[in-house]
DNA sequence: AACTTCTATATCAGTATGATATATATCTTG
DNA sequence: CAAGATATATATCATACTGATATAGAAGTT
C-alpha cells in the first residue's frame, strides 16, 4: 500500500501530527505495517502541496513547530479511490502473503551457529517485546485525543484487528516457552 | 539482517542458486524474511568478489547459465563472525519487533471505506493463502536436493521455528473462520 | 546534578523493491 | 492439440524506503 494512502487512511480518524502517526504504526499497528520518519514526513508535505491535507502550525516556543494534519474533503474522496484501487491490486496480484523481515527469525532460524547464552537472551527479549505488545493491544484505558486510535476502539474492524493480534501474539508466547528448551 | 549474511546462511545448508533461494524465501521462510531478486543477485556477485562463495556455471543450452554458488571456508568462517555481530546488534538496538508491510492488514483494518464483496475476496484469498502456507510449512515428503531445507527439517531450530509458524498461521485462520461475520 | 527518554521535524546516503526484459520447458485448459 | 500460463533462471534500474544523524527543549529517572 502507497504510504500517501496509509497516512491518508490514518488522518481519516481524525487530524493528527506525522509524529503520532509514526508512534500509531510503531505501537498497536506494530503487527500490521511500518514505516520511517523518512517516508512519512515527504509524504505529508506531498499530501498537503496536493490539497488533500491542510496542516495547522502549532508555533511552540523554541520546540519545532508542531504541524497538525488534517485531512480534507478532497483528501476523504482520493483515499476512498485509492483503497478500491489497492484492494483490486491486493486481488489481482495474486501475492497475498505480507512483506516481513523479521531479524529474530532469522537469528533462531540460524541459532546453531550461536552460542547458547546469546540464543537465551534473544528469546528472553523477544518474550519480553511480545508480552508487552499484547498488553499495548488488549489495553482499554483512556488514550490521548489526538492518538487516532478510536477506528481501531470502536470500530468492528478494529475489534477484529485487535483481537486477531492478539489471539496470534498469545500463540507465539505459549509455544515459545514451551518449546524453548 | 544483511542480504549477504543470509546468503550465506542458507549456502551454509549446500551449494545452490539465486533462484533457489528466492524460492525458499518465498516459501517456507516466507513468514520470516523477504528478498527480491534485485537484493539476492547483487548480494551473490559482492560475495563471489570477496571469495566468500565460488561459483559453477551449468550451461544449459539456450536457457541462461545456472550458476550454483557453493559457501568457501573463508565464508563459513565470515558468516559465524557476521552472525555473531547481528546477534549483539539485534539485543543491543532495543528494537525487537520485526520489519513488517501487511497489505492484507492494512485493508482490512480499512475495510470500513471498502465495499463488502472487496472484504469477503480479500479474506477468501487470504485464507486460501494462510492453509497454502499451513501444508507447506507442515510438509514432510520428499524435496528436491538443491532447496536446501535439509536445515529446517533435521534440525531443533528449523522443527522450532516450522512449529511456531504452524501454530501462529492455524491460529490466525481460526481466528478469521470464527470471526469475519 | 546528570542522564535518559519523549516530543517533534527534517534530511540523505545507502539499500531494497517491483517491474521489466529475455528465453525455454513444461504443465494446464478449452 | 494448440494456446496460454506457469516454472526455471539471471539481470537491471527507476523509484521508494530505511536507518542514521541533526537539532532542541521538556519531562522523567537515577
Amino acid at each position: 500500500m502507497q504510504t500517501d494512502t496509509i497516512c491518508l487512511g490514518i488522518l481519516r480518524g481524525g487530524p493528527t501530527t506525522g509524529y503520532v502517526i509514526k508512534s500509531v504504526l510503531e505501537g498497536p499497528l506494530n503487527q500490521i505495517y511500518n514505516l520511517s520518519f523518512g517516508s512519512i514526513y515527504p509524504a505529508l508535505s506531498k499530501l498537503t502541496k496536493n490539497k488533500l491535507v491542510t496542516v495547522k502550525q502549532h508555533a511552540q516556543d523554541k520546540k519545532p513547530d508542531k504541524k497538525v494534519y488534517t485531512i480534507t474533503k478532497k483528501g476523504i474522496s482520493y483515499f476512498e479511490e485509492a483503497l478500491l484501487a489497492e484492494a483490486g491490486n491486493y486481488v489481482r496480484s495474486g501475492n497475498y502473503g505480507d512483506q516481513i523481515k523479521s531479524e529474530y527469525g532469522m537469528l533462531l532460524l540460524f541459532s546453531k551457529y550461536l552460542p547458547g547464552e546469546h540464543v537465551k537472551l534473544i528469546l528472553d527479549e523477544r518474550l519480553l517485546f511480545a508480552q508487552q505488545q499484547l498488553k499495548l493491544i488488549t489495553y482499554d484505558g483512556p488514550i490521548a485525543k489526538d492518538s487516532n486510535l478510536n477506528a481501531l476502539r470502536s470500530s468492528a474492524q478494529g475489534k477484529f484487528m485487535r483481537g486477531l493480534m492478539a489471539e496470534v501474539i498469545k500463540t507465539a508466547i505459549n509455544y515459545i516457552e514451551k518449546n524453548r528448551k
